[in-house]
DNA sequence: ACGAGGTCCTGCGAGC
DNA sequence: TGCTCGCAGGACCTCG
């Protein structure tokens, strides 16, 4: 599930096959993806587009095409790649998006639950949108004083307060759980609760986890693709993530599995988490 | 203002 | 064997 690892490594590798190209002809073969904007439009707007740079904000792929910025959320089985073979019908079963681009290869945006969205935004719908978003957690503008403050601002569990993009920008649930497992805190913690101590040492292993995570291409469970097609492997690094029951890599504890916090799948180690 | 819970979407694996 | 059902969960929505 293409957190902001996973968005990353996709990022880095389109970014030698899209900078300077520009789009050919463009086929949208769903619309449920959409948000506000229809399919006339976005066709009308990408055909000659030219991709000027790419970067990534949270879990978003951002395409910089002249005044608009092409906003990529790949959700939970969304995934954006190029290639230069052509797609048989049964390959191009999932693919929503589908860009000639002017070398003729094609940049495709492939989903198969289709929980991504695609967003087409000018220069003040993109700043308004990016200023929703909580501050990049690699960013070391975000110190780990104003991090604490950030987790005062909710009472919810400290995991769901790290998985609100509001709050902080591109953990979800994979690296949440693996973060709060290094730095030793209980996810069921409220956020409000969490001591300017831990809340450093939080942030550190947020950083730490992250950076291994975009180091190994990313964490693929079952769709995460990057951007060559090949899986990640950070999956291999995983201390609590899909362990549940399993021995803790620490403490030999069973780890507890529960999905109190959110609806969300929570693994942790008891002990090493009080 | 906040939190709890439902909804979207499809594939997969468990269980009957 | 073939079916149903619950689950996976990021973001967004409604309700209380």
């Amino acid at each position: 599930m293409p957190e902001l690892p996973e968005v990353e490594t996709m990022v880095r590798d389109l970014r030698p096959h899209l900078l300077g190209r520009s789009f050919r002809e463009v086929r949208l073969r769903r619309t449920d993806v959409l948000k506000d904007i229809r399919r006339p439009q976005l066709i009308q707007r990408l055909t000659g587009a030219t991709v000027d740079s790419l970067s990534r904000r949270a879990k978003h792929a951002v395409l910089h095409l002249g005044q608009w910025r092409f906003v990529v959320q790949p959700g939970m089985t969304g995934s954006l790649f190029v290639t230069d073979a052509p797609r048989s019908e049964e390959e191009a079963h999932y693919d929503v998006l589908t860009v000639r681009l002017d070398d003729w290869r094609e940049l495709i945006y492939r989903d198969i639950r289709r929980l991504g969205t695609l967003r087409l935004l000018d220069q003040r719908a993109w700043q308004r949108y990016d200023a929703s978003l909580g501050p990049e957690p690699l960013d070391l503008a975000l110190t780990p004083d104003e991090f604490h403050k950030v987790l005062a601002r909710t009472r919810q569990a400290i995991k769901k307060a790290l998985m609100d993009q509001r709050l902080l920008a591109g953990v979800g649930n994979i690296y949440a759980n693996e973060a709060l497992f290094a730095a030793g805190i209980d996810p069921s913690r409220p956020a409000d609760r969490i001591g300017h101590e831990p809340a450093a040492r939080l942030l550190e292993e947020v950083r730490r986890i992250l950076s291994a995570a975009i180091e190994a291409e990313g964490t693929t469970v079952r769709d995460y693709r990057r951007g060559t097609g090949e899986p990640g492997s950070f999956q291999l690094e995983l201390q609590v993530y899909g362990r549940e029951g399993e021995p803790c890599r620490r403490c030999g504890t069973r780890l507890t599995g529960t999905h109190l916090i959110d609806a969300r799948a929570t693994v942790f180690c008891h002990r090493c988490q009080p």
